[in-house]
DNA sequence: TATTGTTATACTCTATAACTATA
DNA sequence: TATAGTTATAGAGTATAACAATA
């Protein structure tokens, strides 16, 4: 998926040759995933650890909930938390009504990593943008939005997560 | 930072909002990346494996070479081609000159499967962008490349070479 | 019975450090 | 000594199946 072989000509003056809506996308979402695992390993942790934060920075799910937004299992959530709580990250909060039930919550040093590691990402996301002019910095936002919003609606989903 | 709101024409129902360039291309990548890994998961393979398959469709590199290339260290080069071979999708081949060395190429089946899981993406990801406009979907494409190139660029990557 | 969450188990993926074999 | 690759080990992440406790 790196690179589907072009035909490759001597360099054009003025290169950007089109990768194609799909290898484009693709070697795309693998630069980005680049700039958050490199943010992540920064506070060494994980990219998954900081989609939680980030889904956890304007929510406070039980564990099904929490699953469920990020796609998991919710076994794979106990372990998920097990290892973000033991590192100080979040907590499990009991629920009043229900003695089933435990509601995931950032802690103090959660919510600042995951304010840090957000700044750091937008300055790495703007820096990799950095060569398009604004308006297609514009244009670059409002088709990705597009894309996403559609898909969410497809999938019944509402609220963006980070 | 939500940008101003551009008036939405009558085709729209809804304004798309504007996530913003950074939650855009952010939630892009995981919705790029989540077709890939159900694309994968329908073969029984992980995202890692396909781009294995894909760095391998034009190149019969070595192992410290494909490591490399998938930024991985040459140990965990040796388990993932170990699992890779191990399904039938790689061989390892020893070079003449260097008893040391091997290189590592697809098989037929792997190179088949290859091309299959290509088609797929291919189709997800034409249907994930199917709401937009033609010229939405070129800007996109070139907007994209263009990042990619110059982040390739500036990491003193040329794609397709050793 | 259904739901909430955990445990047991197995596998993939990854890195670091130490190792073998060759150059 | 340096390079190519493997092994040993440890930890994260994931799913399935079985389980306990509560509703």
């Amino acid at each position: 998926m790196t690179t589907t072989d072009p035909v490759r000509g001597p360099r054009s003056p003025r290169p950007t040759e089109d990768l194609g809506i799909v290898d484009g996308l693709v070697q795309l979402s693998f630069l980005v995933q680049g700039i958050l695992g490199r943010a992540a390993d920064g506070y060494d942790l994980t990219i998954v650890q900081i989609r939680l934060l980030g889904v956890l920075r304007d929510r406070e799910p039980g564990m099904s909930q929490l699953a469920r937004l990020l796609g998991l299992d919710k076994s794979s959530a106990t372990g998920l938390i097990d290892r973000a709580a033991r590192r100080g990250l979040v907590t499990r909060n009991a629920v009043p009504g229900d003695r089933r039930a435990a509601t995931v919550a950032l802690t103090d040093t959660g919510r600042r990593i995951a304010e840090e590691i957000a700044a750091e990402v937008d300055r790495q996301l703007n820096q990799a943008v950095s060569e398009l002019t604004d308006t297609g910095r514009k244009r670059l936002s409002l088709l990705a939005s597009r894309v996403v919003r559609h898909e969410a609606a497809g999938l019944g989903l509402d609220p963006g997560n980070s």
